[in-house]
DNA sequence: CCTGTCAACTGGTATTACCAGTTATATAAG
DNA sequence: CTTATATAACTGGTAATACCAGTTGACAGG
């Protein structure tokens, strides 16, 4: 039993805490006042009692109504900035919106990308999602759904004979959002948007996920035409295979671009 | 040309931002301070020379280091501390960690939650993620990587015979978790650890995602020492079959919960 | 009717202060 | 000399206040 005099207090530390749980008690982690404030947003938020559009009070309104300091409603309302949920005009005033990712991912991009094989394992998720989001099309895929992606491949068809290099990345990108949207599955949707996200942080940040040769950008035009071409005729099995393929040679052409 | 006039401020704004890109003129968007000092933790941590576990200098003396106020940095430490970047505790210090997306997730979870069919879609990611990632196993499992899946199973199949949920679905989680560490794909790994938060905010929300009928919680442990065994015998097909339609099981129950 | 000025907002930042915890050191008791 | 306690020096959390800079809208002058 002389041993137990000897424990360092970590040791001390430990063996209490694990007693406290043993006889039922759990650690106590105090709350923030922002967290509080936190909640209160985001309850009115998913109850729909705010909605996208709708101006928040000013700062000094809000500390008034929680009966708390100005700089306590500020760093809610920054995290509420960072997750993408409002938009803040310095001097206007702060406004909510559709969540976005933006914010978040801007912030996370460069930890992510200093990852070895990050960009090819984002393009392979990439492909994972894109194609789950074609197998749900079939069920309840309209006419309608289908402009979006005809009004990209219009878009990049006039970017390409511009040689408008950014303006044909952006329609590529919209291509496969609108694929993606057409899925209406709202989490897949949220995942490529991420994805999307990365790969515009990934471009700033002088990676070369997006081609820039006319000839690639020529094949990826050909490319979505072809899927589009398939879906129109309903064919979703082979709207599925070129787009596999296609993403496929994107994945190829991004492994040359690394290599050189 | 009259109608020029009758044109919405909305339009007329659209316009004139639209004169404004055709003329070269880009729109200015101020920088806050916050954002410069979060840039630099970014970038410290990214380039390694911040390691994980490594104490933040406290707030008095960044705000001297960085020549600004303490407010200030306290919004850039904020900030970090919901996207898991590090952990503050009162009274302590500042540490940083290896990124995290369960603050984030926190925060976020009850928008999400707010959409109808949202619980169902997490399900189909999850499999899709998971199932994938038992395809990117074979080139380089070791023996040693099942280690973890044979602990989750003892420690299920313990919780299982004394009754102890919680302790059950910890280790359910756990079982799957290991499975994606195996995969050795980062990004993968990010996307589960995400969906698994979200599945623990869903059952703090009262949903039931985690099953508690004992029948229901013996099943799963089967299917999971199935699995085990298949990757034991390098029988990845099998593996992959048997996760599939254990995923599938996990709907459906899912679905009679939902209903009932 | 157009236009420029001014006043009343807004958020951004800084300063200061105090409280409540933690940690380490020093001091007193054994 | 060891141990335990108390004190002092941290830490982050919150508050109150002030000032700056940008936006907005109203109002007066052209």
């Amino acid at each position: 039993m002389l041993l137990v005099v000897f424990l360092p207090s970590f040791w001390y530390n430990f063996l209490m805490k694990e007693r406290d749980t043993n006889t039922g008690f759990k650690p106590i982690a105090p709350r923030k006042i922002y967290q509080y404030i936190l909640e209160q947003f985001v309850h009115l938020v998913s109850t729909g009692a705010l909605q996208p559009g709708d101006k928040i009070p000013s700062e000094r309104e809000l500390a008034e109504s929680f009966a708390v300091s100005r700089p306590s409603v500020r760093e809610a309302l920054r995290v509420l900035e960072i997750i993408g949920l409002i938009d803040i005009q310095p001097g206007g005033g702060a406004y909510l919106k559709e969540m976005e990712l933006g914010p978040f991912i801007s912030v996370v991009a460069p930890l992510l990308f200093s990852r070895e094989q990050f960009d090819i394992e984002l393009l392979e998720l990439r492909e994972l999602i894109e194609i789950r989001a074609i197998e749900l099309l079939p069920a309840k895929m309209s006419q309608e759904a289908l402009e979006p992606l005809a009004l990209a491949i219009t878009e990049m068809r006039r970017a390409l004979q511009e040689d408008d290099t950014e303006a044909g990345a952006l329609a590529d990108i919209e291509f496969h959002r609108s694929l993606l949207l057409a899925s209406e599955s709202f989490i897949l949707q949220k995942v490529l948007e991420l994805i999307v996200s990365l790969f515009e942080h990934a471009v700033r940040g002088g990676r070369s996920l997006v081609l820039e040769k006319h000839e690639d950008a020529a094949q990826l035009l050909a490319d979505h035409e072809g899927i589009y071409q398939a879906l129109l005729d309903n064919n979703y099995a082979l709207a599925k295979t070129l787009l596999a393929s296609h993403l496929q040679m994107v994945k190829v052409l991004h492994a040359q671009d690394s290599a050189k």
